[in-house]
DNA sequence: CAAATTCTGAACCGATCAGTCCAAAACGGA
DNA sequence: TCCGTTTTGGACTGATCGGTTCAGAATTTG
């Protein structure tokens, strides 16, 4: 072959993504990504094609991973329905109070970009509404299982209970965004779980 | 004096905020602005100093009367707390159908600054911590009458189900973003309130 | 070592950005 | 009517945007 690569393209799209993630989309220049991954124009251009193509693998790679860890939580078996929801929130607060810059949450990439590109880019659209449905899918599994099992009281239907605790996700990632703190947030968390539970 | 205005400045405010509020502060250009005001580029400069100024003022006023009429529900003493909140969440449903383009929820403008800008700009940052104190002090205040009377059953403080409520609240709102019809607001509403009368 | 190939850095591109400037137009007061 | 003041539209500015180009450095293969 001929010349290799100097960086790793995985750290790069890492790199890329958190940039995305901190300052959304518009915000971040071609510059700033030159600066995040240690990259040359031509080296970014080269590998990734165009800005608007790394976002949507930023945003691909943040959904895999994302998603992938929330659903695995969800589907661990060894712990009761009720019990890994808490996990599941948990794992969020923690991560809207690790994750920031400046001080401040930087929320969560997917709704960051549903507020700001959602109807507007249509491969955007698809790529959020693939994950959201993989999302609600895990949760309505979850909440059948503690309604079955008795660890959910709530007689609403799975799929309402199911969107109604993503809004609630959603809403904490925003507050967090908004400055709410960790005691905060755990509240809204115990709420919501009182709300399945009672 | 002299020449007098040609517009009416309110009116050009109005259709400022609503740019602002479709497309996102970055994603809005002078050029957008001069178009849905009907202003020229002198007289906009003139009015409103810059871009920045002019979304302030944007801002300002539509906490003003979004804030305003929420507000103006929850302390309508001639229905109790619940319903009053019952009410609170009709308006909102209500408003994220209504409010769309290119057939796409614009979701709150106080939303979607929080995600895009808070943190990053001061005033911006102090405007929605003084309009979100606002919100959560009315929330509490009919929660906390209704645990009185009877009306909602959680016992948990009224701080931590206000801030619930306004998680909810803005979950919503990404929710209609990302593509929500009613029914399924109005289903994350009715578990919402659940969640307080139950 | 030499040829073929790929990667890299820097200069460069047209477009667009927010914001300025100015001359002409439009009015009120005298 | 004419003066003083303000508004207005359009041309203009420097900076920055995303993206391209290209010469030369770096490396593998023969």
């Amino acid at each position: 072959m001929a010349r290799p690569r100097e960086f790793d393209e995985a750290r790069a799209l890492d790199a890329a993504m958190r940039t995305f993630w901190e300052k959304g989309y518009e915000s971040t220049s071609t510059q700033d990504l030159c600066e995040a991954t240690g990259l040359g124009r031509s080296s970014i251009y080269n590998t990734f094609t165009s800005k608007r193509d790394l976002f949507l693998r930023s945003l691909e790679h943040y959904v895999d991973t994302m998603t992938g860890t929330q659903v695995a939580v969800l589907e661990d078996e060894s712990s009761p329905p009720l019990e890994r929801l808490r996990t599941l929130l948990d794992l969020i607060v923690d991560g809207e109070i690790e994750n920031r810059s400046d001080g401040r949450a930087i929320g969560c990439l997917t709704v960051n970009t549903t507020v700001e590109l959602s109807g507007r880019d249509p491969d955007v659209t698809r790529l959020l509404e693939r994950d959201l449905a993989r999302r609600l899918a895990a949760f309505r599994a979850v909440i059948s299982a503690g309604q079955r099992g008795g660890d959910i009281a709530s007689e609403r239907d799975a799929d309402a209970l199911a969107r109604f605790l993503n809004a609630v996700i959603g809403g904490m990632r925003v507050s967090a965004q908004g400055g709410a703190d960790r005691a905060t947030l755990e509240a809204i968390a115990a709420t919501t779980l009182d709300a399945l539970a009672a």
